[in-house]
DNA sequence: TTCAACACGTGAGAC
DNA sequence: TGTCTCACGTGTTGA
């Protein structure tokens, strides 16, 4: 604790008052030019409780975090922050990962993007597909996309694992994630890096057409 | 600045040296006890020097918040946390808004459940309806759920205007949310909740029956 | 001038 | 014991 609470209670050695002159040894610095020392006396209340109030301030933020943030181990400001930090990482990416899928404006042109998935979790060993579209919006379009799935098939199921659709300004943005599936996950792999490459080719003409029905004017 | 930065310089009215021993009037408070005062200020800088480290510790954090937070206008701390908070409870919400609907489990019950949706952006006038339902997976869920919902006409058409499926363990969870579309969205409103009550009751029963299918074994 | 924001060194308490 | 975290009052700086 320092020098003063609430202005009472001085002992600064600098600071000057009337009963603190009397302390032997202390005089020569302690002589009272008094109005100035009481102005400096004021200021440096007023300074010190602003400060008090500023840090309060962000204590209670600190607090407010502490109350926010799930999983808090260490409640220290370093350790909050820390875990503040990870945090907003962490949910900016998941929030981008959605996005990229569902909430982005559809692109002005048509687009049809395939793309062979990464490994996920227990889909070892399964062929997942990603497909993105886009154009322009149309009842039916999910049914004809479907349709025009299961028009695809050298052999394996092409089998719907999710959709997504959105729809803004007219124009509509499908994500399909398909898998292959063969005979029973139990039986033989599936055959060539080939055969993957025919099925998206076969895949991407097929989907294509869906798109272009619209532009010829079909719909 | 206070009394010393890396042990030279101190003016410490407590702390004594040889030197300022000499000085008037501050004799009798600086009788220099030198081995214990020694180590105590040794202890001191210490104190102080892992004090600074803890504070650029935290000050790095500060640093990598504002680079990580955009559109921060304010850079002091107080708002830095303020914004940190702000942003933090609106992630949370994006992503659980997300969640609730592809990232829970599906139940493990089979389950239907229709919501009237709340006014959305420009579809002022227009009905969405919600449609979430849970099931064991199966190939062509999908599309039968599609060629159900064609059935439900009622002389206005039930637009998907999105769609979103995830499987887990076996089970699914799909989501539609669907817009009544009449003769225009120029022309007349619609009839009246009657009506769309109606409606309710017919697509409840329509999805139902699809996802009663498995559960009879016929798929 | 005042005000807000900051870094600083220190004493206290926790562990 | 020492080490760590915090609140405190202060000096300083820029607006």
């Amino acid at each position: 604790m320092h020098f003063f609470r609430g202005l009472q209670g001085c002992r600064n050695s600098n600071a000057s008052s009337k009963q603190n002159s009397l302390n032997q040894g202390v005089i020569s610095i302690c002589k009272p030019k008094l109005k100035a020392d009481q102005a400096k006396l004021l200021a440096a209340h007023k300074h010190s409780e602003s400060e008090r109030r500023r840090r309060m301030g962000i204590n209670g933020q600190y607090a407010t975090l502490r109350t926010i943030l799930p999983n808090l181990i260490k409640m220290d400001k370093a350790s909050v922050l820390a875990e503040t930090i990870r945090r907003v990482r962490e949910l900016k990416k998941a929030v981008e990962e959605v996005e990229e899928v569902c909430c982005t404006v559809p692109d002005v042109d048509d687009e049809l993007r395939l793309e062979v998935g990464e490994d996920h979790e227990e889909s070892a060993g399964l062929v997942l597909i990603k497909a993105t579209l886009s154009c322009e919006d149309r009842p039916g379009l999910m049914l004809e996309l479907i349709n025009a799935l299961k028009s695809v098939k050298r052999g394996v199921e092409l089998r719907v694992v999710k959709a997504e659709m959105m729809t803004a300004g007219g124009r509509t943005k499908t994500v399909l994630w398909l898998r292959r599936r063969g005979a029973g996950s139990g039986g033989r792999g599936y055959e060539h890096d080939d055969d993957n490459e025919a099925i998206l080719v076969m895949l991407r003409r097929t989907l294509k057409v869906v798109l272009a029905k619209r532009a010829n004017g079909k719909c």
